[in-house]
DNA sequence: CGTCTTTGACCGGCGC
DNA sequence: GCGCCGGTCAAAGACG
């Protein structure tokens, strides 16, 4: 998707980094207006409680922007925080596998069913260091954690698409058996799904999705688009759980409310840094206000009402 | 009757 | 070469 090329003609103010300066040269050319119109008083006042209203403004603007570059700074502190865990888990995993293999003739049988999964949401699914090979190369992998009841033990997770179960394993580090899924929608969809509790938290399903969808999404074929802006306008997506890796190849979603926007992931998959999403993030909610006739209209009233009534 | 699910068999990669 | 393991196949049964 080309996000870049959305309609954000409207200027919404949303550079920060606007230089103060040009502001002023404005509201000397702005009052320079009502100056020139003069002969009223009422229309003097009115101007200056413009320019009140306009000096406030630009304060509350200069306090948001530097409310929003705290948060972005906690924000990728966090992300690095994030990323440093998930290295130091696949390290450490990875040191005990090497253990347990040269032991696991001794307490296998004991090890299956007592072991606790370290990494949370995981399944048993983040396996690239045992498959370097494969290592998740040019596949669109990406994998969702989805609440469900855990008494409720169907392996299904309801995203809007059609599946055909292909198969069903129990896995060795997992006790919950792992199924796995075809789309059916379309015979030629490469997409793969596999679902499994996870080991840790069995009320999570855990769904690894494989390949991209080569069609729309059945159940709301026109609502791609309007899905993905949802998303980028309520923020439904959870990004607190959320990850991308350095390789580009995988993201972790809690979509907890699946509902919402089944495309959120796609949307992620194709956006690189959290910067980028970020940007991401402005550009689709200011491309979906400029694109709403409603909202150009009613602002354009407003604007006009208010400098027009009064000459 | 067509579609979907279940489940044991089979296959290939990997480590020893 | 052998065994383990994850992934896939395909026959049989269930279901609407």
């Amino acid at each position: 998707m080309d996000y870049k090329s959305s309609d954000t003609s409207l200027d919404l103010k949303l550079n920060p980094y606007r230089p103060m300066k040009e502001e002023a040269h404005e509201k000397k050319e702005f009052e320079g207006v009502f100056a020139q119109v003069d002969g009223k008083a009422s229309i003097k006042e009115e101007a200056g409680h413009l320019v009140e209203e306009l000096d406030r403004m630009s304060s509350e603007n200069k306090k948001l922007t530097h409310t929003l570059a705290l948060m972005r700074e906690n924000y990728d502190a966090l992300l690095s925080y994030l990323m440093d865990l998930e290295s130091n888990n696949s390290r450490k995993e990875f040191i005990e596998s090497r253990k347990r293999k040269a032991e696991s003739q001794l307490y296998y049988g004991n090890y299956v069913g007592t072991k606790g999964n370290t990494e949370s949401c995981s399944g048993d699914e983040d396996q690239s260091w045992k498959r370097p090979k494969e290592n998740f190369k040019a596949k669109n992998i990406s994998r969702i954690c989805v609440r469900a009841d855990a008494s409720n033990t169907s392996l299904t997770v309801k995203d809007g698409y059609q599946w055909r179960k292909y198969g069903q394993k129990v896995t060795r580090d997992n006790p919950s058996p792992r199924a796995y899924f075809r789309c059916s929608f379309a015979p030629s969809c490469p997409v793969k799904k596999k679902v499994q509790r996870s080991a840790e938290d069995p009320s999570l399903l855990v769904a690894t999705y494989e390949g991209e969808h080569n069609h729309v999404n059945p159940s709301r074929p026109h609502e791609l688009s309007l899905a993905q802006n949802q998303c980028a306008n309520t923020g439904s997506v959870d990004h607190s759980l959320s990850s991308k890796r350095s390789s580009g190849s995988t993201v972790t979603l809690d979509l907890i409310q699946p509902e919402l926007c089944d495309s959120a992931k796609h949307s992620i998959q194709e956006v690189g840094s959290p910067a980028a999403f970020q940007q991401f993030l402005v550009q689709q909610m200011a491309s979906s206000l400029t694109r709403d006739p409603n909202f150009k209209t009613a602002l354009a009233g407003a604007i006009s009402g208010r400098i027009f009534d009064n000459i």
